[in-house]
DNA sequence: GTAGTTGCAAATCTTTTGCGCGACA
DNA sequence: TGTCGCGCAAAAGATTTGCAACTAC
């Protein structure tokens, strides 16, 4: 993948940010030295990024909003092929707790998840 | 909240699913069933059950994707209040890992966020 | 020239909002 | 009659795509 000014620019933009912009975050704090830039460039660029693993979604999750109504304490296996999010349960993850020291950040919770293949893309897709 | 024949119908649908549906995914079911039910109504009604408690939503984060170039073995602190995402650094959360057994889940990492509110925020607000 | 990249505009998808109607106390 | 919840349609956002122009070999 060649390097253009644009992809320079995206990518120390990220590098310097401290606070996980999203897109259209971006692509405003950019433009205003860069004023060509066009947000579909910021798209496919933070695509590529990720693809080259130069960079990485934040947050684990799909695209869309998904719901849960299990209250029960509980973990989820995300697959990363097919986007399926499935419960599971163990001991051991219960037990992990945030830790006392965040400067100033109160914790109210902690929340893990596996990612990975489920069984069913491990066995169909290379 | 009163208790009608759609919030029935969507709660229940959400209980007996495995698969931590998205809203218009929902929808969809309950419809085939239930005709006459609006998808403007099922995220009424979600969110309704959220506030209440009675689901939660599956994944953490943002409404809108953010990105971060930090590579490093890191975890994120999520606030709440202002969606902001903080990095932080803890051996113990590093040394967590996924259980071994995952019944034909290929677990290939894990990802940890630490939900609550940023000092900002448990400052300022109530 | 060719391949790869950009910016623009349109298209698509997801989610939210405004509003009139009907149900029910 | 007043309140609440519903469905519909429009609006608002977020993300993707198609395409013509441009650049660098």
């Amino acid at each position: 993948m060649s390097v253009t000014p644009q992809r320079m620019a995206i990518y120390r933009a990220l590098l310097e940010a401290e606070d996980h912009p999203s897109p259209d975050t971006l692509y405003r704090r950019i433009h205003r030295k860069m004023p060509s830039l066009s947000l579909a460039t910021v798209y496919k660029t933070l695509d590529a990024l990720c693809a080259l693993g130069l960079v990485q979604e934040a947050s684990v999750g799909s695209e869309t909003k998904r719901y849960d109504a299990n209250l029960e304490r509980h973990h989820h296996l995300v697959c990363t092929e097919c986007g399926g999010i499935m419960d599971f349960y163990d001991r051991a993850l219960d037990a992990v707790a945030p830790p006392r020291r965040l400067s100033g950040f109160v914790a109210q919770g902690i929340s893990i998840q596996v990612v990975g293949r489920c069984a069913e893309c491990a066995r169909t897709r290379s």
